[in-house]
DNA sequence: ATTTAAAACTGAACACCGTTTATTAATTTT
DNA sequence: AAAATTAATAAACGGTGTTCAGTTTTAAAT
């Protein structure tokens, strides 16, 4: 009888035993350090078991990428309390930089990698949909402020792709140890933070100056 | 008697000739799907021979990365002329994004892959003095624009980290394909330079306003 | 000119990697 | 109990970076 019911059951069992030993040595090892045989080896499968449960390495890293964006969601989660357009977008600033310095490897997954990018190109269905939905948030935040005054005459989806933008690549040179320059010192962990932190004071010093 | 000043010259031209190819390979198939073997096959030599020459894959990577430095200070080069310190900073951020999008293996091997770093910090000497040298450019320029009235009361450092971050941004998001939300288009390069280009205006556009 | 020392080069191996296929083992259906 | 289906794997394929024991080439010394 239910036979199907807990077959299923199962694969779905063994997908997430599979992207679960991922996650783990994904966080552990890094991006590139992860080979199929050491998840084969983690679950205790042999390496070919693998492939019955995913088409190849590309899906399983765009389902720790949609698995990643769940994460991000949920650090999010709580500014949608704040009413304040502004101080929304401040906060959000703020968390995403804080999601992106203390899981480096995640971000470094969702913005930064291409192959989930490239295989989402294959997907026919080829839509990035957590991308689309985080943007659209960040969107109406945006609108929300200039609607309080702020950016006024500035295009919103343009606005926004500035931020984001200004974010990411704040983050992407701090993850990927490009900021040395800035003297103060080098390759400590504690000084590439504060220097996030001054940058990122700095951006939200110039966005209050565009209030009108 | 001049015969080890010509070993001297053939060894020079030798790691040349490694790093050319690597060059060529790099350009036509990208980062990763360089191999030292199919180095070694285009120089027509063994791949134990490139070990002579370099001590491991990082070393020719870096060796590329200082190359690839070469290029974008000579892209930067003609702004040296523009005496007007806002409008050679506009202009920089242009010359930028042109190098980012009409070099993009190049710009991700200079400023996203973390390979070169990484080598670079096992060096002992350990310094990124090309970053530092670009890095100090932007400054002088923020600095200039600082005498003439704009941004001021923001820390000058901090203002060229966070000019720095926004470029990067957008050139990082523009090359990895992680663009596609803003709805006009999907995939289409010209409609990733189109949102680029728009992205940057606004970007200038909010600079001009920090004019006390 | 011949031997010797040194330098340059390489074939073959090692230990990995992602992926495919033929085969075996387990389970369900008949 | 037999047949059919499903699950799992061992072994191989072609690839990677890297090492090292040898060979060949070159220069120096005799």
């Amino acid at each position: 009888m239910g036979v199907k019911e807990r077959k299923e059951r199962d694969k779905l069992e063994m997908r997430d035993k599979i992207l679960q030993s991922a996650h783990k040595l994904f966080l552990e090892k890094g991006f590139d350090q992860i080979s199929l045989r050491s998840i084969a080896e983690a679950i205790e499968y042999s390496p070919a078991t693998i492939y019955l449960y995913f088409k190849d390495k590309n899906e399983i890293f765009h389902a720790l990428h949609q698995q990643g964006f769940g994460m991000l969601n949920q650090a999010f989660q709580p500014l949608t309390q704040i009413a304040n357009p502004f101080e929304r977008l401040k906060e959000m600033g703020k968390a995403y930089i804080q999601f992106a310095t203390t899981n480096p490897e995640v971000y470094d997954l969702l913005f930064i990698r291409t192959e989930p990018m490239e295989h989402l190109a294959t997907c026919l269905d080829d839509q990035w949909t957590e991308g689309d939905r985080a943007f659209d948030v960040l969107l109406q935040t945006v609108k929300g402020c200039q609607q309080q005054g702020y950016f006024v005459g500035l295009d919103t989806q343009n606005m926004s792709m500035v931020i984001w933008s200004f974010i990411h690549g704040l983050c992407a040179l701090g993850i990927s140890k490009h900021i040395s320059h800035v003297k103060e010192a080098r390759d400590n962990q504690m000084v590439i933070d504060e220097i996030m932190n001054n940058t990122y004071d700095t951006f939200k010093a110039m966005l209050e100056r565009l209030k009108s």
